[in-house]
Formats: C-alpha cells, sequence, structure tokens
DNA sequence: TCTGGGGTCCTAGGACCC
DNA sequence: TCTGGGGTCCTAGGACCC
C-alpha cells in the first residue's frame, strides 16, 4: 500500500524562537550557543547570509558576521514551540511522530487516499504554524521517512517539496551522496562511498548488496535501501512511550588542565546535575560511564557496571571517581570530562522502606526541590561552591528529545 | 581561531560457561 | 597438549543524529 509521508523541519529552529519572542531581534543575524568555550548551536537565516554557520566558535562567528547577536539558548522556550508544533500537527493526522526537538512525521496516508493533495496539507500546516508560532518550516513530502526527509532539505527556508515514487530514479541518479547526511549516511560512510566510486544516491542503490555488506557489514544493507529510497519504518506515534536509555552531562572546562581537584570538582557537579535529572525522572541505573576529551581532541572513557541500580549522587560520585582513577596518570591536558549512567529502570519504590535510603532520598530531594524553584544551585555542595572558585557556571542542560518524552 | 552538549545504535574482542 | 563450537555478558570505541 502506498503511504504519503510529511516530514515538518523547522528553519534555524533555536534562532527562530528567539526572534518570534523578542522584536529587537528580527531580521537581524543572530546566533544561539552556550557559554564558555562554545560554538553556534543555531545561527538565524539573516546571519548565514554571512557565512554563519552551526558549529563554528564565537570568534569565527564575528569574524564572519561582527554585528551579529549572540544569545544564550533556553531550551524549556524550544521544547515548548515544539510542543506546540506537535499540537498543530495533531490537527491534521493522529499519525504523528516527534522524531527531534525541530522535526516532526506525519502519515497522511488515509487522508490522501481520499483524493486529497498532499501538498495542500502541508501548506495549511505551514500557515498554521507561521500564524500561531510565529516561525518558519520546510515540509518534505515523500512515500517514506527517508524520501520525505531528503525532500525536506531541498529547500529551505519556508520550502515545500514533494518527491513522488515514480520521480526517484531520476532525482536519485542526480544526488550527490553527501545530501543522504540526516539518513544514516554520515561523513564517515560518504567519503568512504566516494573512495569506492559511489557518488550519487543511484549508484548507492545500483551498488550489489555483496559488495556494501563487504564494505560496511550489516550496514551495507540499510544503505542499499537508503539508495534506492526505500524504507519501510513506520511513523511511530506512540509518542512518550519510548524509553530513556541514558542520562548524561559533560562538561568543557574554560582552559585544559591537569589538576585533579578541579577535574574531580567537575565531576562531581556533573554528579548532581546527573542524579537531579535521574530523580526528576524517577529513575535508577546501573551502569556509570566517565569520559575524558584531552587538548588533543582524543578521548578516553571507561564504564563500570554495578551488582545494584543507584540513583543518588554520593553512590554515582563514588563509582565515577573510582572510574576516573583509571585514567590516571594523565598524560595529557583534559579538555572535558562527561559523566552518563545507563541501564536504566524506574525507581523502585520498595526501597524507600529502608530507612538509610529513605532519609538521604529525603534530603536530596529537598535539594533539588528548593533547587527547581529558586534555580539550579540555589543549594549546591561543597565542590560545587570549589567549582566555582574555578570560574564554572553550570550551564543548561541540552536535554532534547528526551524532555520531549517526558513531558509529552 | 580550534572544534558544545545531548543522545542512540552497532561492532568487535575478551572472558566465561557449557 | 591441543582441540571444538555456541551463547552470553561486559567493555571500549566508533558512527551517526540534532
Amino acid at each position: 500500500m502506498t503511504r504519503t509521508i510529511l516530514l515538518i523541519d523547522m528553519n534555524a529552529f533555536f534562532a527562530s524562537v528567539e526572534q518570534a519572542m523578542n522584536p529587537a531581534l528580527r531580521g537581524k543575524p543572530i546566533i544561539v550557543c552556550g557559554r564558555g568555550r562554545t560554538v553556534v548551536t543555531t545561527a538565524s537565516y539573516e546571519a548565514r547570509v554571512f557565512g554563519v554557520k552551526t558549529g563554528m566558535n564565537l570568534y569565527q562567528a564575528k569574524q564572519a558576521c561582527p554585528q551579529v547577536i549572540a544569545v544564550e539558548g533556553d531550551m524549556s522556550r524550544y521544547i515548548d514551540a515544539s510542543h506546540n508544533i506537535q499540537r498543530i500537527a495533531r490537527e491534521f493526522t493522529d499519525q504523528v511522530e516527534m522524531f527531534s526537538i525541530d522535526e516532526c512525521f506525519l502519515d497522511v496516508s488515509k487522508t490522501c487516499r481520499n483524493e486529497v493533495d498532499p501538498q495542500n496539507i502541508a501548506r495549511a500546516i505551514k500557515h498554521t504554524i507561521r500564524e500561531k508560532l510565529g516561525v518558519t518550516c520546510s515540509i518534505g513530502i515523500g512515500p517514506n521517512k527517508v524520501v520525505a526527509k531528503i525532500a525536506s532539505k531541498m529547500q529551505k527556508p519556508d520550502g515545500l517539496i514533494e518527491i513522488r515514487e515514480k520521480d526517484i530514479p531520476v532525482l536519485f541518479a542526480l544526488m550527490a551522496v553527501q545530501k543522504l547526511q540526516g539518513v544514516g549516511v554520515g561523513r564517515h560512510i560518504s567519503e568512504k562511498l566516494m573512495s569506492m566510486g559511489i557518488t550519487t544516491a543511484g549508484q548507492l542503490g545500483n551498488t550489489p548488496l555483496e559488495k556494501l555488506m563487504h564494505h560496511f557489514g550489516i550496514m551495507g544493507y540499510r544503505l542499499k535501501r537508503i539508495g534506492e529510497g526505500k524504507d519501510d519504518s513506520p511513523v511511530d506515534s506512540s509518542g512518550g512511550n519510548e524509553l530513556i536509555k541514558s542520562v548524561g552531562h559533560s562538561h568543557t572546562f574554560p582552559r585544559d588542565t591537569r589538576d585533579i581537584s578541579i577535574i574531580r570538582s567537575y565531576m562531581m557537579m556533573l554528579t548532581e546535575k546527573v542524579g537531579l535529572r535521574l530523580r526528576e525522572y524517577g529513575l535508577m541505573g546501573k551502569t556509570v560511564y566517565c569520559t575524558i576529551r584531552f587538548g588533543d581532541f582524543t578521548s578516553w572513557g571507561a564504564q563500570q557496571g554495578l551488582k545494584e541500580h543507584i540513583r543518588q549522587n554520593r553512590e554515582i560520585f563514588f563509582v565515577a571517581e573510582q572510574i576516573l582513577a583509571r585514567a590516571f596518570p594523565l598524560s595529557k591536558a583534559v579538555r572535558l570530562v562527561g559523566l552518563s549512567i545507563s541501564d536504566l529502570k524506574p525507581r523502585d519504590t520498595q526501597q524507600f522502606l529502608l530507612k538509610e535510603m529513605e532519609k538521604d532520598t529525603t534530603l536530596a530531594e529537598a535539594v533539588d526541590d528548593i533547587n527547581k524553584k529558586y534555580g539550579v544551585f540555589t543549594i549546591k555542595a561543597s565542590s560545587v561552591i570549589l567549582s566555582e572558585k574555578f570560574g564554572i557556571r553550570p550551564s543548561c542542560g541540552m536535554v532534547s528529545k528526551q524532555a520531549l518524552k517526558i513531558k509529552v
């Protein structure tokens, strides 16, 4: 059965939301970024004209566009906007999958079987989003999710492209493999494909499966399907039923360091951020993973599986410290430390019966409550105060998809 | 001029057990 | 002393995504 899938892809989403909320930013080149040694998360189209791109550092952005306005991102605003987009999408079909904070798949096959032109649906969605939220989007239409996604990237901003099944062979024959970025063909794979003489999507689809399997293993099968413009994956409208698999944070130091006390205090701060979110989500984890990025951008990582699930800051920190100890003595200065916890399960309420745990939990949750009410780190561990002495400020976590899972 | 932060999935190798 | 094969679990690392 032929399907009709739409992908709504928001244009310069974070920057557009900031401009919609603050008239003083409209029509101006702006970038949304973090703090410290940060990069551009999103550049407005006015900034892109000057060559400002995602991933540039602030210096590069200012060089390219001296008048660019840097705005510190506020994730909660983007999550709100994302929910609003989802609500609008549901006015058109109940088959809606929030794919990321700024992308949304719709399966409108049923509607289109009644002679409704999918382009009319797309135009109505674009109009509603612009009217209600003051931001624009590009919509791609295709017979499946992969093709819809490719179509959505073909015209930006404010685009609308439909790729019909019969158009795929001609279109893909001309499409460079780099254009498949975003559907599972990243930089490494496309470079390898090019070195094999496969330069277009069409050539990828025509390459014998055995050859692709030989070079890419089981991935070869998926690559061939992408090259053929085929994809059976359904639009998953189950929403927040997906489980969160891991919760983590990382932080880049203002300056590279070998000082164990600095590294340790950052790790304590990360522990508190991870622990806070774990408790917020009502989860506990059984595997702790620590990572270090060195000044030369090489990295080290190690994990520790546990006998029991944990959720308290001091438990997480105890394990993190043991893992971190394996990285010493350090051969190079450290740029970033990261901490994440996985192997998650919902909080076991029975454990509350244990008095010791109860006390600890009550304390941690009281701290969480106060921090939620009066701002993160109103109450903080001594290590965090120490962190601040070194010029560290806790940043807002870029939670994206997880926040959507929780809040929807 | 160096290059953020949040995730997911997959693979490969070693340990261990039967 | 040398020899299996299969399965599972754990760990490290890579690729990809927004």
